[in-house]
DNA sequence: GCGTCCAGCACGCACAGCACC
DNA sequence: TGGTGCTGTGCGTGCTGGACG
């Protein structure tokens, strides 16, 4: 009998441990907890006193079993790609688990069984009672997520905007509004001839961006005609930036729509001895950790995560809570960080 | 009464919706499920059949109410340092979740309630039934958790090693080894002098690491006395590159505990007109995503971090079977991937 | 007695409805 | 009466002990 009982450090305190020391009934606790407004003020104290002297905590599978939801909130992480910038997943799950435990949910965070059936991973998550609504990241063009998601009445969050028709309730950065920065700053710096090298067009982040450009450029007063589109990774970011770099009339700078195309534009432009940071500007998107970090470090536009992280989680637990949302689609205003790698054109 | 019922999709099937459906009592599906040898093969069969049929679902609240298990794993995220390089937990989580789901878990994050209380939200954890065991990284020099957990017999393994005294279960990467191949990687280039870049002793990791250099340039015949230690930051480690560079014997490569320092010495070196990459060699360790695309691209050691994950969830799982272990301490063998920051010392 | 399978109970909680002042 | 607090019940499982052949 050596062996230590290893999954039972003690016996549990239940609400009827708390009830009998207490002098209450097992509901009067019960309510404390879940409808401190039925109590009288001085039970209510009372209670809360022996809750907190006794260390009580609701247990999550009793609850689970009576309430029909698991308090968790499901996210599927979404595949590293070793050929695109890391994602600023780091400081995005910190703040979303930061969010979710001040309303009493935790983060639960799974991938796809399998490529093809990612749907009915979510599927099972909810039939187990392993999540009770879901966070959505890197919507892609023809996502058939949301559109599932809304036809079951599964509640969910997005961060990245979505068409109506498949939901309402997302957190988005103004991409537009940040290249308008990127491009106001430039202009300041003395540049004329702006470079936009962004996603193919349909894709709603990148769509949203070029339009920043393409419009942030005519308020200026600049033609808006130096623009690639090109997937989003690094080696095909290189390849378009150099058709920009062959343009007879050089662009002074380019904004990339992400900082993997920037980095991208790195490459090209030391391709053919050019120095980014002197002879080309160069202006990236998300922030990610690396942009500090390359040579010259890189301006670009950051996301306030926290802040996304912080209303997606209100969002959420309102829609769990059936609650009509205050916000169903905002639009969170980015941030300009000026790096290294943004000078006033040569010559 | 327009509005749809949110939180239920339809009803769910339980045990006896399966029993009646297979003309068995519950116990018998139950069996299927948890104890299939005490089944006749052909009950079994059938059994089994109508649970896919129905897409039955054993619900996680219900038998976590029974089982007192959540089989869920609770992991700390760190709070992202911005002055540290992007830890590698995108792929690491990718990899732990993966792998937990296989076992039939789950992977729960949470972050502590404050910074001091800690080791109170692990507690919190456990007493309300949101995760059995914990995933552990980032072990600190005096980390209080390991002894905390141990203590009270909750089953946790450690991404990291550990002292026998704390814990037992642990995978990490051999660093001597991964330093050691660093070091054979300069010597075959030609380098003699090779300064090394490390942690303040008593570091565990660190000096595994400072260990692998040592006793590699001493293999090599080569003198071990160009090293400096600080602390894991970029700025920090520029400072102590600079002293590396002011010896009157210059080294003509540098090895860093990890790729932050190396990115510190890239700054170091540029500051005094020395180009990393020809100059002067630099390797780091940890293969963060912003390695591949800092100029010029970082040679590094790089953690497998699949097998890691698939390890540790391997070893929890067993140990929250009750199984013994059949490996308890795991030391995995990097790999170093040569990119352009090391190259034949110049002259 | 052995191999299968089944009925009753308890896990901890929250809801409905009743009792009290 | 209305504001408070209590008792009975069931959520879906898995374990214990018993019944059947």
């Amino acid at each position: 009998m050596g062996g230590a009982a290893v999954t039972r450090p003690d016996r549990r305190i239940t609400l009827i441990d708390v009830a009998r020391a207490a002098g209450v009934s097992r509901q009067t606790v019960s309510n404390a907890i879940n409808a401190p407004d039925l109590l009288r003020p001085d039970t209510l104290t009372h209670v809360r006193a022996v809750i907190s002297r006794l260390g009580y905590q609701p247990d999550r599978g009793a609850r689970s079993l009576r309430t029909r939801q698991s308090r968790l909130i499901g996210y599927c992480v979404p595949p590293p790609d070793p050929d695109r910038l890391g994602w600023v997943l780091d400081e995005f799950l910190h703040s979303v688990a930061d969010a979710a435990r001040g309303a009493d949910y935790h983060l639960v965070v799974f991938t796809p069984e399998s490529a093809s059936g990612e749907l009915d991973t979510y599927a099972t998550m909810l039939q187990t009672g392993c999540a009770d609504g879901f966070l959505l990241t890197d919507i892609a063009r023809h996502d058939r997520r949301p559109g599932w998601l809304q036809r079951r009445g599964v509640p969910f969050v997005s961060y990245g905007r979505l068409s109506p028709r498949v939901g309402k309730a997302w957190v988005d950065v103004d991409g537009a509004s940040g290249v308008a920065k990127a491009v106001d700053h430039l202009t300041g710096l003395g540049h004329r001839r702006i470079a936009f090298l962004g996603w193919p067009e349909g894709h709603r982040l990148g769509d949203d961006r070029a339009g920043g450009w393409r419009s942030a450029m005519a308020a200026h007063g600049l033609d808006a005609g130096d623009r690639e589109y090109t997937e989003d990774t690094i080696s095909a970011a290189a390849r378009a930036a150099d058709r920009l770099l062959d343009l007879p009339d050089r662009p002074t700078a380019v904004i990339a729509a992400s900082d993997s195309m920037a980095v991208g534009t790195y490459h090209a432009a030391r391709n053919r001895g050019l120095a980014p940071g002197r002879d080309l500007s160069v202006v990236g998107f998300d922030d990610t950790p690396s942009a500090a970090l390359v040579t010259p470090a890189l301006t670009t536009v950051s996301q306030p995560l926290r802040d996304a992280a912080r209303l997606l989680v209100e969002m959420l637990v309102a829609r769990l809570a059936g609650e009509p949302l205050k916000r169903r689609a905002v639009l969170l205003d980015p941030v300009l960080v000026v790096r290294d790698s943004t000078v006033s054109p040569p010559g």
